[in-house]
This record gives structure tokens, sequence and C-alpha cells, in this order.
DNA sequence: TCAATTGTTTTTGTATACAATCGAATGGAT
DNA sequence: ATCCATTCGATTGTATACAAAAACAATTGA
């Protein structure tokens, strides 16, 4: 057994810390959710943890079977593609309404991100630029001055942050990753709407296809 | 009182029921939703009410502050328009994907829909010609063949739904309405998928216009 | 040996009971 | 009369108890 008992310090709520579990691969996809174990396991009874399992489940991670419970969602990787496109859309919409309206500081804010993107690169840690590299992107998110549609890319963005982590994996990316982040800072700065949303557009469908890729070389090693 | 205790023979679930509530302005915008009333209201205890206000909540239509309460979510106008803005876009998505993969049955229906909506304009009768045009929405995002694009839109469709009904009261709305879906069904059948995307574009940012509109003259009634 | 049916056990769904917090009302002081 | 504090009522949040359904196991029959 000896489980830790829960999250220690952070006032989190239940739907973050599952969340997190979740992203972080410890109830991996398909993996059922116990509702008196989750409930032992956070010390509180299940009614707090069913409705953290419903929220989870209308936000889209989380699978309700009626009458046979609730299940870490698995998604096929030709749904992972189509939210990767979904993605892709969103975010050349903020970049594209980021040109027009952000403020300088926004501006600032976003090469700053951009240069920690680099330092984190250089540095080797994965998990650093991960974090760096979402800095980045919720600077575009927050440049469009939509508010609904920042949310909604947020909120996609983290459905898809398990697979970004893995993603990231892949050979060479971070170095790609960054050449196409500097093109849009580029883009961005110019002023060219156009360019940059075509060039985030592009790079987010690239990590659907990379991550395709990564499956499907999963696949040959297996055989 | 005399309340009707709860919606007779349709088996749906407690969310969905709360949902159509609110659409239809039984739950104004801003309003409370206390948790006995409703619980007496569908002669159920006060938990699965909870579990259908906490959907409702995750999904953006209820506001739950903690220890007060859940409130009909009260969006402000600037906020509509947003969401509009985010719809278009969604909404330009599919038909963008729908030129390229749509199947003739799905274009037969996409037709069909349309001649659907060309009937109930003819008959004067604004609520046949909000399910018409949302028949005809629906075939466009079924078309897309990109299945969480289609959920998106739907669910944000089902978000704007109260905001699209008053909105077809505007003077000559309907009219226009039709002209627009016409101009979308040739371009699709033309396979011209770059002006598909635009005027369906303009045809939803148009209406978070016109809603603007309309609450402005409401504004000058009252001066 | 395998299939099917029945009985047991586990788990979800719902109701109710209890605790904690918020807000309104009341009362007192300036 | 107004403002602040305290108390009481009402309402949310959580725990527990109960009902119903599904999964599982065992036993019986072919």
């Amino acid at each position: 057994m000896m489980e830790l008992k829960t999250r220690p310090r952070t006032a989190q709520t239940l739907r973050e810390a599952l969340e997190d579990d979740i992203a972080v691969g410890r109830y991996p996809p398909g993996s059922r959710l116990d509702e008196v174990t989750l409930a032992k396991r956070f010390a509180v009874s299940r009614t707090p943890i069913r409705e953290a399992l419903i929220e989870l489940s209308v936000a889209g991670l989380v699978e309700i079977r009626p009458r046979r419970g609730a299940f870490v969602r698995d998604i096929g990787i030709s749904r992972l593609v189509e939210m990767f496109q979904v993605m892709a859309e969103l975010e050349a919409m903020c970049v594209r309404l980021a040109c027009r309206r952000m403020t300088a500081q926004e501006q600032a804010e976003l090469v700053a991100a951009h240069e920690a993107c680099i330092l984190a690169a250089d540095q080797q840690t994965p998990d650093g630029y991960f974090h760096a590299n979402e800095r980045f992107h919720e600077a575009i998110y927050a440049a469009s001055h939509n508010g609904f549609l920042a949310e909604q890319a947020r909120a996609l963005q983290n459905r898809l942050k398990a697979y970004r982590r893995l993603q990231l994996r892949v050979r060479n990316r971070v170095k790609g990753s960054l050449a196409e982040h500097q093109a849009i800072v580029d883009a961005v700065l110019e002023g060219d709407a156009e360019k940059a949303e075509n060039v985030l557009r592009s790079h987010i469908l690239i990590q659907g296809e990379r991550f395709n890729d990564f499956v499907a070389s999963l696949g040959e090693q297996r055989s």
C-alpha cells in the first residue's frame, strides 16, 4: 500500500489535483477511477469526489459510463489529431487578434517568454522548456483581448497537456519548436497578422503530426 | 404557487431540463438557482440537482459562487460578441473542412435543411425557422468530419441559443439569414471553400452585431 | 468441459442528516 | 438617526445511510 495520502500544502481543488494526476500519468488513459478509493486517498467522502469527477467529465478528461463508473478518457490517435486541428485554429485566431490589439507590455511579455524558452532549451531541461512554452502561448492568448477565446484556448491546451509533454521527447522537436516561435515573434513584431497566423497554425499542427509519428514509431518497435 | 411539477413524458436528464429552462427564459440571466426549490420542483433530492448545476457551471451556463449559490450566468454584451466571434471561426473551420470532405448524402442533407429553412420562413413561424436553422448548421458541423470540432461547435451554439433566438426578432433578419444560407450552399456546391468560409463567418458575426444593435435599441426606448 | 442461471458482493445513484458559512435582522452605542 | 456588532435563520458543503444495479462467483445441468 503506502500511498501518499494527498498533495501536501497547496490548497488546490480536488478537480485540479485529479487533473494533474491524469496529466502526469498517475491514472493512465482507460483506467478506472473508483470513487471509494479516491475518497480514501483524499480523505474526504464520496460526495466531493463525485462532483469533481462530473466536472472532469464535462471538461472531457474523464468519461462517465452510467452505473459503471468513471474512466480516464482514452483519446484515440485520430481524435487527438482532430483536437490539435482545433487547437491550431484557436491559436491562429489568437495571434491574428493579438497582432491588431496587443499593447507594448504584451509585446514585451511575448518576447520575454520567447527568451525564457531559449534559455530553457539551452539547459536541456525538457520540463523547463515545457513550462516556458506554456508561458509563450499564454502570452498570445492574453494578447488576443478576447477573454472567451483565451479561456477556450487554455481549456483545450490543458486537455492536450499530457500529449504535448510526450511530444517534446521527439528528436529535435525542441529545436524546431524554438525556430517556429522565433518566426511567430518576428511576424508579430512586424505586424504581419497573416504570416503570424499561418506560422502559428502549422506550429500547432506539426505537433499533432509529430505525435502521430511518435506513436507510429512505438508500433514499429513492438513488431 | 401552482408550479408544473416537472416536464412530463420526455426522459431527458436533469441537466438538459435546466438547460432548456434557461434558454427559454424561465430562469433569466442573473437569477438565483436555489437548490431546495429545484429539488422540490423536480421531485428529487438536492444531490442530483447539485450535480446538474455543476455540469452547467463547467459548461459555462451557470456560475457557482462558492458558499453562496448558483446563478444563471449573466453574459455581458461584450463577452457575447467575443463568443460570437469564436463561434464564427469554428463554423468557418467546419465549412472549410466540409467542402473538402463531405459526402453526397451530406450535401443532400445540407440542401434539404436549407429548403426546410425557406419553408419555415414562408410560414412566418419564428420558432419553426429557429429549429430549421439549427438543422442547417448541424449539417455543416457533421460534414466537417471532425468529431471534436463538431462537438465544440454544438456546445457553443447551445450556449448562445437563447441569444440567437432573440436575435431572430430583429427586423428582416430572417430574410437576411436566408440569403446568407443560400450563398453558403452555393459556395459549398461549387466547392469554393474560401468563399464558403468567408460567407459563413460573416453570417455568424452579423448575428453578434445585430444583437448589439438590438440591445442598443432597447436602451434608447428606455431613455 | 462448458454454458447458463442464480445468489452474493461490490459499486454507483439518491436521499437524508449534519456541519459550516453567509446574510439579514436586531439591538445597542455614539 | 446612523453605524457597528452580535445573533439567528437560511443555505451551501460534506458525510453517511440506503436503494438499485452491475459485476462476479459458484453451482447445476447438459
